[in-house]
DNA sequence: CGAAAGACCTGAGTGC
DNA sequence: TGCACTCAGGTCTTTC
């Protein structure tokens, strides 16, 4: 269940050994995993295959590598290579300038994990569904094997598009490159997150204004924000007092506005807490090893005290899963001014 | 447009 | 031992 924390440290660590890299091949273990892949845009395979990965780059959960296809004409003659990807639309167009950029677009759903290996690594792991083989001057042949348990995670190759805003898509440090400003078509739907420097505060709180429904269903609606998932909603709602099913319209803008720091903040220390935990090396980019179970104070702590007045934190049923709050930090109040 | 429910997935765990 | 059931939950689609 990677939210923005996980998902940054995945990206953190893929980073450095994807960014200039060649994609040498790639092997499609089950087809399932490409379910966002558009084939009409062409075989998954025949667009990975020979391009030249740029960059990582995130916003909320998702994940791309914007990449430069490959020439056509500079692959012809190297190896015979499989040509199996001349479907009838065949006519990729000379990947010269005017080719449409195009990113390998991410998302680990709930147990996805992109792990970064030596080629000689065995391959026997239970989930592998997707694996990249690439070369990278500075560190030789890597691989990206993209491991997924429940198979709510995905990749796909889609195109870039201009940022609505114009302003810089999604994080990666490094805002100059050509691809910065260009989103997946898939991705463009998705509000910024919150730690995002173009994040639109006004438009959160006009959101929230604007919704009858409960804030916790707000704050998991990755249109009005994104980055935040079950897990780090309980905590943000616990730190900022407020109860899961609050209509959202009902609360004050300052209030609304500590709960968005509050947001800020639980995500951030996250972040500080799963940036330690990787090795310089062969950084192990597992999207589940970043949980920080020591610092939850009410997700998944049902029946321990509340951190802050003792009484036990009770589960509740929510949308299909689990609402996690203490009973009396975080208790329904009428609309009222604060 | 907003809101809510269902579908998609697998494996661990529980009760009988 | 085995079977049925519940739970975990992010996002897309459908329905109202």
């Amino acid at each position: 269940m990677p939210e923005l924390p996980e998902v940054e440290v995945v990206r953190a660590g893929l980073a450095p050994a994807v960014t200039g890299a060649l994609v040498a091949g790639v092997e499609v273990l089950d087809a399932r995993s490409l379910k966002r892949h558009d084939p009409a845009s062409g075989a998954f395979e025949s667009l990975v295959t020979g391009a030249r990965i740029e960059a990582a780059v995130r916003r909320g959960k998702f994940l791309w590598l914007p990449f430069r296809p490959a020439s056509p004409v500079a692959g012809a003659d190297a190896s015979g290579a499989d040509a199996s990807g001349s479907d009838a639309s065949g006519s990729t167009g000379g990947a010269g300038a005017d080719a449409a950029p195009l990113a390998l677009v991410g998302h680990l759903g709930m147990s996805g994990q992109m792990l970064l290996r030596t080629p000689d690594h065995p391959g026997d792991d239970r989930h592998a569904r997707i694996r990249l083989h690439l070369e990278h001057v500075g560190h030789g042949e890597l691989r990206v094997d993209f491991v997924d348990q429940r198979i709510f995670g995905s990749l796909a190759v889609d195109r870039l598009v201009p940022t609505a805003d114009g302003e810089v898509a999604g994080f990666s440090g490094d805002v100059t490159g050509a691809w910065a400003r260009s989103i997946p078509t898939q991705v463009a739907h998705i509000a910024r997150d919150p730690l995002d420097p173009a994040f639109d505060e006004r438009a959160f709180f006009a959101a929230l204004a604007r919704r009858a429904t409960g804030i916790k269903r707000v704050l998991l609606d990755q249109g009005v924000v994104s980055g935040i998932g079950n897990i780090y909603a309980d905590e943000a709602l616990w730190a900022a007092k407020l109860h899961p099913e609050q209509p959202a319209a009902s609360i004050s803008r300052r209030r609304a506005r500590e709960l968005l720091d509050a947001v800020r903040d639980v995500l951030l220390k996250a972040l500080a807490e799963g940036g330690t935990s990787f090795d310089a090396q062969y950084v192990n980019v597992n999207g589940a090893s970043g949980y920080f179970a020591h610092s939850l104070n009410a997700y998944g702590q049902t029946g321990r005290p509340c951190p802050r007045c003792g009484t036990p934190i009770v589960r509740e049923p929510f949308m299909n899963r689990s609402s996690h709050r203490c009973p009396r930090c975080q208790r329904l109040r009428v609309a009222r001014g604060d």
